[in-house]
DNA sequence: TGTACATCAGTGAACGCGCGTTCACTGATGTAC
DNA sequence: TGTACATCAGTGAACGCGCGTTCACTGATGTAC
């Protein structure tokens, strides 16, 4: 049977994305050590090769993994709303990605933090880190198509345009400008305000920060959407 | 005369914190070295000490320079300003945040990136990390003095208002909940959008960051300051 | 069903490097009389 | 103004540790006949 080495070789693989994920929790990615997982796992340093070809591309996985998890997450909170519930998504969307965070700060860290000083991300990684992005581009879609407006509006100059025809390629309904300078301003504010709760910016003013974040994400919602 | 010896003092220390300021630029502070610095001063790593406790007290010098930095850019373009001029006011503040974040991406990511890890910030740096902060307060303190009301309102649950009420503890004049909740939704949508831009996540949709940055600042202050 | 051979996981020593911090010391610069 | 003494910058060796990666190897597990 070849079951029983594939079965041991995932179990192996799992168990040093790990540890590698509790050393990163703990001191940080740029300190992951091989040697050290190796020691966690009672085997020889070099054994690790047999399952990753280097630091940098155990690195690389956890990275993948990251985004695929953070993008799956997200993409089942909308998908568990009715389409025309656009609000109500993008609630769901937001507070899944908040619980994410916080459920896990190591991996958001890796992703969304400072990069890896000396560590180029592969090709392979841009597809997975589109997920979750793609979820709110559709959702953007899905209002403009029923009819949503920004409340409030900028006039938007030739250079702002220009760059906002780049976006607007990638979809198959055609955003406006506002749509899409709403759209990103909220999705900024949402991941400027999980970072500075994340990273230590306002322990000293919240003692509940969820009630905080779901206030920011109703107002961003009302101005991205057009409701009151 | 005793001048000499300060002076000299001065230069080396100036150039200690120079030469990790390029290392953490270049390999980011968690791989931070004091021989290295050593060696490139040409000197043996023992003499650091003479400057430096350790090299966590270094990083934490490095720390406060920079929240002083910024904290005090953002308060002279803040000051540069006449004080009826709030949508100026707001769009100096904010603009003055990019063009530091961009001209010492290393330094924000020390401060606004994924905490060193292991690394435990002494009180010191609390002062000077509430610089820029204060900046932003007293502008919101000012316009709604001004009569200035948020064009975008939300219900605000009791608990929100339990945790708005600490942060209006710390100032003269007391901003209402909605100016409280509109001053962090555009500080956080300015810090995702720097920090987006530093770390790499926009790099394939903008290449004029700036364009989309000026019209950002511009919605987040109609929202804010209520003006059309 | 049994045997020969190929595959693969894991070993352990080695290479060549890095680090922060301490300590007894030398020798130059400043200070007090 | 000159001399004795104290201060201070910098040395270099050492302690005790870390790391990623390579390589020839052993021995168990699987495969093909």
């Amino acid at each position: 049977m070849t079951g029983i080495r594939a079965k041991a070789r995932l179990e192996t693989t799992t168990e040093i994305k790990r540890l590698a994920r509790e050393q990163i929790a703990s001191k940080g990615a740029a300190n992951l050590s091989l040697r050290e997982i190796a020691r966690e796992m009672g085997v020889a340093s070099s054994a690790l090769y047999r399952y990753f070809a280097s630091r940098d591309q155990l690195l690389t996985v956890l990275i993948i993994e990251s985004y695929d998890d953070i993008g799956g997450m997200v993409e089942r909170a909308d998908a568990n709303c009715s389409r025309d519930d656009l609000v109500g998504r993008w609630r769901a969307v937001s507070q899944s990605l908040r619980t994410w965070a916080i459920t896990n700060p190591s991996d958001y860290g890796l992703i969304f933090g400072t990069p890896v000083p000396g560590y180029e991300a592969p090709t392979d990684t841009i597809a997975p880190a589109l997920r979750y992005t793609n979820v709110l581009l559709h959702l953007l879609a899905d209002a403009q198509a029923a009819g949503c407006k920004p409340l409030i509006t900028v006039p938007t100059t030739k250079g702002v345009s220009r760059e906002y025809k780049r976006v607007r390629a990638n979809l198959e309904i055609k955003l406006t400008d506002e749509m899409i300078l709403a759209g990103l301003a909220a999705w900024a504010a949402l991941f400027g305000a999980i970072s500075f709760e994340l990273f230590g910016h306002v322990d000293t003013v919240f003692t509940d920060p969820e009630a905080h974040f779901r206030a920011l994400t109703d107002m961003l919602g009302t101005q991205m959407l057009g409701m009151k």
